[in-house]
RNA sequence: AGGGGCGUAGCUCAGUGGUAGAGCAUUGGCCUUUUAAGCCAUUGGUCGUGGGUUCGACCCCCACCGCCCCUACCA
């Protein structure tokens, strides 16, 4: 059966089951085509490489300042390859631009220069095709900088066009399926994934020289722990379990902390089975790190000054111009999650509430009632979730403080705002206040509407942390683990040093450097459903 | 998941209940410093898919598919 298997895949498939040549099909066959006449030439369309001396950037940016007297009287000699994405013809003699590691260089072919058979290559070459120009630099009668060719060479063919020259490629869809064209034809995406690396590479140096340590743990877990999420499920096959694409690396990267690696950290993907939005990707990555014999007020200032320094890198200065405003991260607000809730109290909701409502047991019962009851929460906008008066019973006050918190104050934490002081109720994995058990020692950063970071003091009593996961075990839900971590509870009852984590969203920070409103602008190949094929289309399920 | 919007040539977009349009790209010509090169000619469409209404549907109605936005879940 193996070998009939083998030969299935190395048999020749139906003609009409072909993949290629892909749309569209007439000018895909015209450039295969003029590939065929290349190669009468003698010219191999796809050879193994090409020496180049410099790249388009480099060009530009060393000889830019040099005058077209100069580069007459002293000849620049060059070898630069790029992608043609643009050709102007002129009878026996031509202009084109090569486009190289996002920048753009002319040019000039002619047919005394380049000879017959060069010409009668650059005459059968195609936007999209990657080129080697030798030859020299020189300035146009407008002032261009340009390669004087003396010898153009095929690098690789192009069977398929580029988009529209001056629009590009604009349809949202079409940019994020084909991203590589996407890369191709608006030069604002390259800059985008540029900075996104820079930015990782900064998080990287910043937490480097403090004495942290990369590390890799996880992507697929037994139990799916360290955050309150729906997990993906996939399948091992040889030990016959079921296992989870991991929703956070937390319970990992303690057992670390356990283990003497006092200072760690690692930048990776979680997968989280939830909606698709603006803000939220199934897979995006997190920078989480642990630094032992700190807590939370530690890694507030801590978190604060590695933001800082990535923004200040990055951007030049402490502002970003993000869409209509304009982010300070000179300093960050600070406020309670209490303090946030009474600050941004809408004017429509009743009377402003106070910490000590609050604080009070039954206080934020009182005070979502309240709310609900008020014109806030019927305005378009506001959209309570605990409406449905039935499920808002058996909500705790901790978790109701939570929703009023998002209810009211989060859209409006535009400049940097780190918010602490967490309800206990919400936060499993977190020291308690001494003074008070119902606060938990955590903080969550906000930016321009959005939370991008969560840290707290963690907790490290083995027998607090069983009682919590029972807790949530017993309550239930997709969102929560089906049983209790029992390694991770065997891993603190060794002794955890006290210590301090926190995960920063690398997506949404990347989102806010780039001015990208859309979490899919910064990741590469976001989640979409996967292309129509009209092959497919009969064995495709109902919706629902 | 619910609500709203969009889907017309490879790309960017017009358009109307009565023979389907432009620019770029393609193809054929002219053109040896152009640059959104230019000029002349040319090709290209199951108007997302499937039903329905109608003498006639790209247009009106319904369902489905895909994308975007808002809401919900969440970071």
């Amino acid at each position: 059966m193996r070998w009939d298997a083998a030969a299935d895949i190395l048999r020749p498939k139906d003609p009409e089951e072909h993949s290629l040549p892909f749309e569209p099909l007439e000018q895909y066959q015209q450039r295969q085509k003029n590939l065929q006449e290349i190669e009468k030439l003698g010219v191999e369309a796809y050879p193994r490489r090409f020496d180049f001396t410099h790249t388009p950037a480099e060009i530009l940016s060393t000889f830019g300042p040099r005058t077209a007297q100069e580069l007459d009287a002293q000849k620049v000699s060059v070898k630069v390859s790029g992608r043609l994405v643009s050709l102007r013809g002129h009878g026996k003699a031509g202009f084109a631009h090569i486009l190289g590691q996002g920048v753009r260089l002319q040019i000039y072919a002619k047919l005394d220069v380049v000879g017959e058979r060069g010409f009668e290559l650059y005459r059968l070459l195609d936007i999209g095709d990657i080129i080697g120009i030798t030859g020299h630099l020189f300035r146009t009668r407008t002032g261009e900088l340009s390669v004087w060719a003396t010898e153009l060479q095929l690098l690789a063919k192009a069977l398929l066009p580029l988009p529209e020259k001056w629009h590009g490629l604009t349809d949202i869809e079409l940019r994020y399926r084909q991203r590589y064209v996407d890369l191709i034809a608006n030069e604002k995406v390259r800059e985008i994934f540029t900075v996104r690396a820079r930015i990782v590479q900064e998080l990287r140096r910043f937490l480097d020289a403090r004495g942290f340590i990369e590390v890799e743990t996880p992507m697929m877990h037994p139990i799916a722990g360290g955050a309150t999420a729906r997990p993906f499920i996939t399948h091992h096959n040889t030990l016959d379990i079921d296992l989870y694409l991991r929703i956070a690396p937390e319970l990992y990267l303690k057992r670390l902390v356990v283990g003497g690696l006092d200072r760690v950290y690692e930048i990776n993907r979680n997968f989280r089975n939830e909606g698709l939005s603006r803000n939220h990707n199934p897979e995006f990555t997190m920078l989480e790190f642990y630094q032992a014999y700190a807590d939370y007020r530690d890694f507030m200032d801590l978190n604060e000054e590695m933001v800082r320094g990535v923004v200040q890198t990055i951007a030049g200065g402490l502002t970003v111009h993000y869409g209509e405003v304009d982010l300070d991260f000179s300093r960050f607000q600070r406020l309670s999650m209490r303090e946030a809730i009474c600050h941004y109290w809408p004017a429509n909701a009743g009377a402003t509430p106070t910490v000590a409502e609050l604080s009070a047991p039954g206080g934020p019962r009182s005070v979502t009632e309240r709310y609900n009851g008020s014109a806030a929460s019927r305005s378009k906008e506001a959209n309570p979730a605990a409406s449905p008066a039935g499920l808002e019973i058996k909500f705790t006050d901790g978790e109701l403080t939570g929703q009023l918190f998002e209810k009211v104050a989060e859209q409006h934490l535009i400049q940097p705002t780190t918010i602490y002081d967490f309800p206990t109720d919400i936060s499993p994995l977190s020291k308690v206040r001494k003074d008070d058990p119902t606060l938990a020692e955590r903080f969550e950063i906000y930016v321009a509407g959005m939370e991008i970071g969560n840290g707290f003091s963690e907790l490290n009593d083995p027998v607090e942390q069983e009682r919590r996961f029972a807790a949530q075990v017993a309550q239930g839900g997709m969102e929560v683990p089906k049983q209790v971590d029992l390694d991770y509870i065997r891993a603190l009852s060794h002794g955890m040093p006290p210590a301090a984590g926190m995960g920063l969203g690398v997506d949404r920070l990347t989102m806010l450097l780039t001015d990208a409103h859309s979490i899919r602008e910064v990741i590469l190949f976001p989640l979409l459903r996967p292309e129509a094929n009209t092959r497919n289309e009969a064995e495709k399920p109902g919706g629902n």
